[in-house]
DNA sequence: GTGCATCATCGTGAAAAGCGATTGATTCTT
DNA sequence: AAGAATCAATCGCTTTTCACGATGATGCAC
């Protein structure tokens, strides 16, 4: 049976129109040169090239014509794929990110612009989706505050530690002691994810805070400590900045934190944008962390 | 270097999401697939496939994924391959073909429909060129009245007599002695190629015919005797059919026959279609001259 | 844990690919 | 006409590759 070799082979000795000069160039010896092109003969069922004799150039046969036509096609493709190998390794590629708005807003922006840094044509597709059960399918990472099924590997990124905001002044400087919330008007996120551990928490202590308003958009929530609709209980990284119109205040004893993971597909082999990924998210965690 | 053997296994892998399986349907061991898909990562520089172990099917990694859909192109295009030289031996395939008045009146209409009957699909290329140098160049095989060149390989079709051509009753019936052509008003082809043989044969024996019309056309020639121009001094194919308004007389002694030949380059391996036009050429010009 | 299915690895033998030298054929030069 | 030059085919040999079978390792199901 034939192979790519082969091929290379025919056309060297089609271009250079010698056995010997086809064998310089591949670095065979023409005796090695005049085999492969018996093995192409014998399959194809018959002679590929005639051969003159003396210093007359060999020349292309019909037969051989239809062999080196298809073989040029079959060499240009094996480039191509050696082309795409190649720039799959350099990263050129794509990859599909699932987030939540936490990230999305802290530490994706700087991921992502890392990532596009170091690999310029790369295709990075971001789906946001607030939910209780993540569905990895289609997506090559996924940022979530939990650990889920078996079949999903994990990076612990950081713990988000759960604080009160509220307007300055509200409340005293410092800690609050965890029970002063019971009955206290809040806003929230919604009681999903990592926010209904959150207030299982407060619950199983007998603590009740009364949630005023629940909404999924981080600026909504603190736009309604600033208008004195209540403090707001959610995690450190909802609040983007330092922001003189709020006041942060820890807990005691703290909250469970909120625990920021990185998950993927169990087993799964990570293309080198993903394993890229990886590490960059570890690093912004860490930075943010510290 | 990796080859197509590799591609195919690697593909059939991708299929069967099992190195056994995969080993089965192409008729190797476990083990050699094993080692040829390693040859494969190695190659390619990383793993191609996720082996979670177990009865577990293995899964393509994007790596694989991108050699896997350029492997599959490649086999693709390595079967039209396989199609092509079948086809090509088939014989569907182009043959061209050089002539000229005569043979194209004559020998070729016959050739071309058993080679049409035998190819269905083929394709026939004709080029008609009158001249003294033949130009084989791009030509797998040519129609010619003589030999030519070293370079040239030809086939002896058959022996073309010269014969006068007359109105009945003009001669009387049978031989006609050679020196009755001296001064003797003649219509004739042009004086090129074996035409010019026969005029320098009659010259050299003091016998000066008087031309009084020269065409290329067979046809042209015919009208021009039954016109009563003069008779025709031409070549016995040249007259196409038995013709009552034509009397057709042999020469004493006789002039040099027409010699016609199937021409192609030196050394040339022919294709099916040309082999087979060689052979029925050969058969209609025997069955033409018994 | 035990049994089953699966893939990796290793050692072995066979096949092939490649090399170097030689041969035979053909062309070019003198 | 003779010799030189060019070139592909061939032969014997070495190295590499290929495929096999056996064994081991791993994960899953019961």
């Amino acid at each position: 049976m034939y192979e790519l070799r082969h091929l290379a082979t025919l056309a060297a000795v089609a271009d250079e129109g010698s056995f010997g000069r086809a064998a310089n160039r591949l670095g065979y010896t023409q005796s090695s040169v005049s085999q492969q092109i018996a093995v192409l003969e014998k399959t194809a069922g018959g002679p590929l090239f005639d051969r003159p004799g003396g210093p007359k150039p060999v020349r292309i046969t019909p037969l051989g014509a239809v062999v080196l036509r298809h073989g040029r096609e079959l060499l240009r493709r094996a480039d191509d794929m050696r082309d795409g190998i190649e720039r799959f390794r350099a990263g050129d590629s794509r990859i599909d990110i699932g987030t939540f708005q936490t990230v999305s807003n802290t530490l994706l922006p700087r991921v992502i612009r890392d990532l596009r840094d170091a690999h310029p044509g790369c295709d990075i597709r971001l789906f946001e989706e607030e939910t209780d059960d993540p569905d990895l399918t289609g997506l090559d990472l996924m940022f979530f505050d939990g650990r889920t099924a078996d079949s999903i590997e994990d990076l612990k990124l950081l713990d988000d530690p759960y604080v009160l905001v509220a307007r300055p002044g509200d409340f005293p400087a410092g800690p609050i002691p965890l029970d002063k919330l019971d009955g206290l008007p809040l806003v929230a996120h919604p009681a999903i994810c990592h926010q209904a551990v959150v207030e299982g928490f407060l619950n199983a202590r007998g603590i009740h805070p009364q949630f005023v308003f629940r909404t999924e958009g981080n600026e909504a929530l603190l736009a309604m400590v600033r208008a004195g609709l209540g403090a707001a209980l959610a995690p450190r990284l909802a609040v983007l900045r330092d922001d003189e119109s709020l006041a942060l205040h820890e807990l005691t004893p703290e909250l469970p934190p909120r625990e920021i993971f990185l998950l993927w597909l169990a087993g799964r082999t990570h293309s080198p944008l993903a394993a890229h990924a990886i590490e960059l998210a570890r690093r912004a965690a860490a930075d943010l962390a510290g």
